[in-house]
RNA sequence: GGUGAGGUGGCUGAGUGGUCGAAAGCACAUCUUUGCUAAAGAUGCGUAGCCUUAACAGCUACCGAGGGUUCGAAUCCCUCCCUCACCGCCA
């Protein structure tokens, strides 16, 4: 969340960046503004009163061990005491309603982030690779997958429903291929410390990274406990370190964490298209890095490099853009995505979004670091897929699709998959 | 799931209704002294909010969380959560 302070201090910048996003938060703005001045008029009555209070009552005390009738000076206090709570309900529903106001306003966009309304104003950034030549025409992944045994999308949809795939055999192993190279690649090139965290969550770790409160009904909800299926690892991994404070030396934290996703993807476009483009679950390798607000940027720089270089390795053709600030999400500040080039699709994928959310989620989840004077700072925090497992899947299967309908596999995933091809 | 014990500041740990935001020790920081790879002493040392300021200071809240009793709660009552031990069950 914003910091309040920066609200009431330069409100129409707040109001002038955010102008930029999808949406109108000018009177978020001047609603919090309101509350607060509300909620430290009450506040401040409320602990002159308590301060009263413990005067008085102090005096009390002493003035029984003395032997002396109190009983008046009680009711005194009496009648401080019904108007602290009086105060002190107006303070905390004034209190209430401001957190809940500063939850629902997403983050300012960074200067760095390009100023425009929609995707189609992401500038790209670079290209990695060409569109490879095919002499025969290029098959989609479902047609592959079907072919080939690795992909069941009938079965999904009768176990689960729609937007729901099985993988077997090659497919399954294939999958399981990609998760143990992408771990490998950044916890042994890159430095992460791989993390296999809980895939149900409390709310407050999604209140922590932004998915609530708005975004409640894109998320999985077990009732019965009160719990969330994860939509991203960026949730239970970032949430880590919730309201702790870090030492200076722990900086930056770097974690690489594979885990499947659980997406309701509620009124989403693209949920019925074909294959496995937009699932309901989906496997994902997340990077997550937490900073210092001085080294976010080089950060962000570096877990997009770390993101690219899967692709590298795997050959596959890719491009990263920029997102506009009309197109980022609502905690980022700035956003890379890299999308890669599906030749069976005709199409680019996003398979990775590279975020930095400056201070915007460590506010959320009370999260800082101490500084090298001691003073307790809040860092910022990164993430990025390292990849998005399915979308992957596909990018690799359509672009190493043989004529004779086999799957070559690339060099660098062979130790990991344990064959040269499929078919 | 059952039974028992327990949750106090960075850690250990005292504190069962009234100058307790909390003794003491450890750790840490600064200073002093003796001196040498250590010792002694002094001082400081939580978080957040409010109000203010050039700066200091002041006030309020926080002793697992939330309620309650009371003029007054770390301390009494209720609910919940968590940890540990043992038992049961179990991948």
């Amino acid at each position: 969340m914003l910091d309040i302070r920066l609200i009431r201090d330069t409100p129409d910048q707040v109001k002038q960046r955010l102008a930029n996003r999808n949406g109108d938060f000018a009177s978020l703005v001047d609603e919090v503004q309101a509350i607060d001045t509300q909620r430290r008029a009450a506040e401040t009555e409320r602990q002159k009163l308590q301060g009263d209070r413990n005067r008085i009552s102090k005096e009390i005390g002493i003035a029984k061990k003395n032997g002396q009738d109190t009983s008046a000076i009680e009711a005194e206090v009496r009648v401080i005491g019904s108007r602290i709570e009086e105060i002190g309900r107006e303070a905390d529903v004034a209190d209430a309603r401001q957190r809940d106001l500063l939850l629902s306003i997403p983050n300012l966009p960074h200067e760095a982030c390009p100023v425009g309304s929609t995707a189609e104003e992401n500038p790209e950034v670079r290209v990695w690779g060409t569109k490879p030549d095919y002499d025969f025409q290029p098959k989609d992944h479902t047609v592959l997958g079907a072919a080939l045994g690795m992909l069941d999308f009938e079965a999904g949809a009768k176990i689960s429903g729609s937007a729901f795939v099985v993988y077997r055999a090659a497919g399954a192993k294939l999958e399981r291929a990609l998760i143990s190279f992408l771990l490998d690649l950044h916890t042994t090139q890159h430095g992460y410390e791989e993390i296999s965290p809980p895939l149900l969550v409390k709310a407050e770790c999604l209140v922590g990274t932004g998915q609530l409160p708005k975004f409640g009904d894109q998320v999985y909800h077990s009732a019965a406990d009160d719990l969330y299926l994860i939509p991203t690892a960026e949730v239970p991994v970032t949430n880590l370190h919730r309201d702790e404070i870090l030492p200076l030396e722990r900086l930056p934290v770097n974690y690489a964490a594979y885990t499947p996703c659980f997406r309701r993807e509620a009124g989403s476009a693209g949920l019925g298209t074909r294959g496995l483009i937009r699932m309901h679950q989906f496997d994902k390798v997340e990077l997550v890095k937490i900073t210092t607000p001085e080294t976010s940027m080089a950060e962000l720089e570096s877990l997009t490099a770390n993101a690219e270089k899967v692709l590298q390795l795997l050959g596959l053709h890719y491009r990263v853009i920029e997102l506009c600030t009309g197109d980022i999400g609502f905690g980022s500040a700035k956003t890379y995505d890299i999308e890669v080039w599906a030749p069976g699709q005709g199409t680019y994928l996003e398979v990775s979004s590279c975020s930095t959310f400056g201070d915007y989620q460590a506010r959320r989840m009370n999260l800082r670091y101490k500084d090298e004077n001691g003073k307790n700072r809040i860092p910022h925090t990164l993430n990025g897929s390292g990849t998005a497992l399915a979308r992957l899947f596909v990018a690799l299967v359509e672009t190493y699709q043989q004529a004779d309908g086999t799957i070559l596999i690339p060099e660098a995933l062979r130790g990991h998959f344990g064959a040269a091809k499929i078919g």
